[in-house]
DNA sequence: AGCACGCCGACT
DNA sequence: GTCGGCGTGCTC
């Protein structure tokens, strides 16, 4: 006998749970995973999705029902995004009904809310803005490629105000002239107002808008509103992928080197590779857009997979800002101990006086414990990843790739310093040294603990544009969204300690957010100046992101990529466990990382661990990982789908939860 | 979600 | 006596 699991409404939190059916033998062939079919239902008939066809059932058969019909062929905008969960589900893993759940939009009680929180933005009709040359060819070059039968996907890259923008429009006006519909992603700190208020002014009421304050019962009907026709581009995070649209023609990614476009739900999807599949499943194109672009899209643009274009003049008046590397080491050999460098309180106090604006970014992205020499910048490292060590309380340095580790250092093996340690300077710190050398300035601190409140962001932000503060200090929160056309000075503090964090992808990130935070610099009508502070004056990160040199910065790291195997000259699964019992699930851990050199007979797939993740303990649970690299992502997949099918059949793994995550 | 079942008030 | 209110609870 063949069962079937389904799931009959997702809208329902009472429903959400698979129900087992017979599968007659005639519908065999075409009862799938990822079917709609029709099932009776108490005293009903509905229509369900199968999510698996399991062996054996935990349901009586006896009171069990028989599936009636497979509902195939239906080319509605439901069915494309039910296949879209399929592939989900197969690629990142999970659950039929978790992708399902993630890709059809549920159905929650419609809470009115106060109407203020809607942004009420009056449509007068602006008109189109007159492009440049460089963005007419841009978009031009972009056209002829829709020409072709088969598409590209298409990375712009572009320096923060060379105009990514207007292009979008340009392309969004194109696909909507075809009666297209079209999705625009946005890192969820990008929708503000100013982000809004430019779609607004272009497009009228045909855009929607996704944003996070947005109760789920507003969410539902702004995707019915799409799906009526009434919305033709919807505008928001990465949950905006998944509108429901019947004639989608475009979906454009901005900034698509941020990592909130990464889920860290389960499924744990990518939008950007998500976005890709949707289009090639509806038939329509994909624009990716960043100033920095993530090695993956630019390694793909450079083989030829998508078309790469360049924008390359800021536009407007405003010139790229002068920037200036200070290496501290020098600074401490100097005597000077201070957060700030000679060079930095020199150009504070010419902004200040000048009347000017500042911005200090302190750079603390991946920040987790690493060790460091205060006398010559020496970082712990592991030889084995390359990825720094990080301290624990047992007076160990551990590597969280590998589980390699070493006794804590009690001098520097580099130059035999006793100032080795951890590094701990918070935004309060740096503001009360700036009050203290800079008598009477007016402060305005953005942080974790500042923007706790409702509206704590914008507010800072606000209050910063109105000239109500001269310096703005922040993590990097503050080096994306705005714009502030009085800041004429960004001072980067500590620019290197990114490059520490225990990721692969540290100097990427540091190239990002340092090319991000001195771009803040002179976007008005005076020009900019951008001071870097670093440890490491030298790393080929801070040069490149110092001279905003993609190419460079690309070259380099793309380099260390397939020297290690790295993503994208590679594909990473990293396996994670967690358990409230440590010693059980290293037991767990160390099961998976048997069965996998056992079903990798040929040794191909390389797997590093079990080690400690970078957070080892979550809310009382204990947290591991183990890294598998590959060249091929497919062959990845059939090692995630094996291990799940491990762990589904041992009850050994009841009190430990494994996920997944891929990175290409 | 829907639709039964069920246990109390008011109506031809 | 029966019609109907919507409060729980179940649906393979």
């Amino acid at each position: 006998m063949q069962y079937a699991d389904v799931i009959v409404d997702i809208t329902a939190d009472a429903l959400d749970k698979p129900f087992t059916y017979i599968v007659p033998e005639e519908l065999a062939g075409q009862a799938v995973p990822g079917a709609r079919v029709r099932v009776p239902f108490g005293s009903r008939h509905v229509s369900a999705f199968i999510v698996s066809l399991p062996d054996t059932c935990a349901y009586d058969p006896e009171k069990m029902k028989t599936i009636e019909k497979v509902l195939t062929g239906e080319d509605t905008a439901d069915a494309r995004l039910i296949r879209l969960a399929d592939w989900m589900s197969r690629t990142y893993g999970g659950l039929m009904s978790q992708a399902l759940k993630t890709v059809l939009p549920t159905k929650k009680r419609v809470r009115r809310r106060r109407s203020e929180a809607e942004p009420q933005i009056e449509a007068e009709h602006v008109p189109p803005a007159v492009l440049t040359e460089g963005q007419r060819r841009a978009a031009e070059c972009i056209f002829k490629e829709w020409e072709s039968e088969h598409p590209r996907t298409v990375l712009i890259r572009g320096v923060t105000g060379s105009g990514k923008t207007l292009v979008y429009m340009e392309l969004i006006d194109r696909v909507l002239k075809e009666g297209k519909d079209v999705i625009v992603l946005v890192p969820e700190i990008a929708l503000t107002r100013q982000t809004v208020m430019r779609f607004v002014e272009r497009f009228g009421s045909r855009v929607s808008f996704l944003h996070s304050r947005l109760s789920d019962g507003e969410k539902y009907e702004q995707m019915k509103a799409a799906r009526r026709g009434d919305v033709r581009i919807m505008v928001g995070p990465r949950s905006a992928l998944f509108t429901p649209f019947s004639h989608l023609g475009l979906i454009v990614i901005d900034e698509e080197h941020e990592e909130s476009y990464h889920s860290e739900l389960t499924p744990r999807y990518h939008a950007r590779e998500t976005a890709i599949h949707r289009a090639e499943i509806e038939g329509a194109r994909v624009v990716l857009g960043s100033a920095t672009p993530s090695l993956t899209s630019a390694s793909r643009a450079e083989s030829g997979e998508y078309l790469g274009i360049v924008l390359p003049e800021r536009y407007g008046s405003a010139a790229l800002p002068k920037t200036e590397i200070v290496d501290m080491t020098e600074e401490m050999k100097r005597g000077n101990r201070s957060i700030f460098s000679e060079k930095l309180r020199e150009e504070l106090d010419g902004c200040l006086k000048d009347g000017g604006q500042a911005m200090l970014f302190l750079n603390r992205r991946g920040y987790a414990g690493f060790v460091t020499c205060r006398s010559c910048g020496f970082v712990a490292k592991c030889p084995h990843c390359d990825i720094s060590l990080t301290r624990h309380l047992n007076r160990k340095l551990i590597c969280h790739y590998c589980g390699y580790e070493i006794p804590e250092y009690e001098a520097c093996p580099s130059c035999g310093s006793p100032h080795i340690g951890g590094i701990s300077v918070g935004t309060e710190q740096v503001e009360e040294q700036l009050r203290k050398e800079f008598p009477g300035v007016r402060t305005l601190r953005m942080d974790l603990d500042t923007t706790r409140g409702k509206e704590g962001h914008s507010k800072i932000l606000r209050d910063f544009g109105d000239k109500k503060a001269d310096v703005l200090i922040g993590t990097q929160m503050i080096v994306k969204g705005h714009d502030f056309p009085d800041v004429t000075l960004v001072g980067v503090l500590m620019a290197d300690l990114s490059l520490n964090a225990q990721d692969f992808r540290a100097a990427e990130r540091t190239f990002q957010l340092v090319t991000q935070a001195a771009g803040r610099a002179g976007r008005g009508a005076r020009p900019g100046t951008a001071v870097i502070q670093t440890y490491r004056p030298d790393h080929f990160a801070i040069r490149a992101a110092a001279a905003q040199d993609y190419e460079k910065f690309y070259k380099e790291e793309m380099a260390y990529r397939t020297i290690m195997h790295y993503p994208p000259a590679g594909t990473l699964l990293a396996v994670l466990g967690s358990g409230e019992d440590p010693a059980k699930l290293h037991e767990a851990m160390e099961y998976i990382r048997r069965f996998i050199s056992r079903v990798d007979a040929k040794n191909v797939l390389s797997a590093i661990g079990p080690a400690p993740q970078a957070v080892g303990k979550v809310r009382d649970r204990y947290r591991e990982v183990i890294y598998i690299r590959h060249r091929d992502g497919a062959a990845l997949v059939k090692a995630r789908s094996l291990i799940e099918r491990y762990i589904e059949m041992n009850s050994g793994f009841a009190d430990i939860r494994v996920e997944f995550n891929t990175t290409v």
